[in-house]
DNA sequence: TGTAATTAAATTGAACTCAATTAAATTATA
DNA sequence: TATAATTTAATTGAGTTCAATTTAATTACA
């Protein structure tokens, strides 16, 4: 009798990248109306939350938070810098490294956004549980395959 | 005493989203060589894993399937043509629907794409009680979503 | 010291994603 | 039946993502 495994496993319900993949864009999706407000785009507001906490920091280091390369953050942080949320000037130390801050107005900007995840929040309808549950799988299979 | 909630919550790490996104993203960076050996992308191939199952069905249909819409799957489904694994014909019934149809060529891809899964699947460190657990939470928050 | 190797960011090019618009076909209804 | 509304794909344009390459700076070491 011949083993269907592998062809099995060849059907989009049985793999779970997919829904990965399918459940993330429909995540981001929410963020939409509600970034629209504040003209920023996902990869922008989540770069943003990066410097809210941290002030200033490398490409390098801002991309391993981001898991992003700088072909992706070039553009988006040269575009946050001509709306004012963002400088950028190489490190004196080492002219390798640019080193992004956040300005005033970027500053400014997070007392907008803070109800952003509160309202995002309502369209996921999970237990906060079940949504601690996901959240630590999600970190396991990253922390994993690095 | 004032409430930082709504501050906490603008924490990269305090939101579901982040993880979805980047967890999404490197998993199906884990395709990749894989992919590559059979010279498709990610979208091209959740496109024929679709194909494989259904043999016949239009971009509506296949769009809900994926959760993608046309102006991203026209380009897929051409690129598939071009490759000659699918085919492309308006209905008769209704020549507003277009028909993508599986090949005979791309047939026989599947047989060369089976052990795809189960080799992404090695970069995944969940127990198949874990992966089950994150699949059913994915799809939770996908059909609380629509 | 001088050369080789490494590192960081930018650039390039291909492909994807999505919102908005357009064009054509079909369906509903006045 | 004629017109309006709806539906399906295609197109357009902005932005993202990534692999590969390039350039410049720094570090390692012969």
């Amino acid at each position: 009798m011949s083993n269907n495994n592998e062809y099995m496993s060849l059907k989009l319900e049985n793999q779970l990248c997919f829904p990965l993949y399918a459940c993330s864009r429909e995540v981001v999706k929410q963020y939409r109306p509600f970034l629209d407000e504040l003209n920023l785009t996902y990869t922008q507001y989540i770069t943003l939350m990066v410097l809210w906490e941290e002030k200033q920091i490398c490409v390098k280091k801002l991309g391993e938070k981001l898991y992003l390369d700088s072909g992706t953050l070039t553009p988006v942080l040269k575009s946050l810098e001509t709306k004012g949320y963002v400088t950028r000037q190489r490190s004196k130390d080492d002219e390798r490294l640019l080193l992004v801050e956040i300005t005033e107005q970027g500053e400014k900007l997070r007392e907008l956004a803070k109800t952003v995840p509160t309202r995002v929040g309502c369209s996921i309808k999970l237990s906060s549980e079940e949504a601690m549950t996901l959240y630590n799988l999600l970190y396991k299979v990253l922390d994993g395959m690095k």
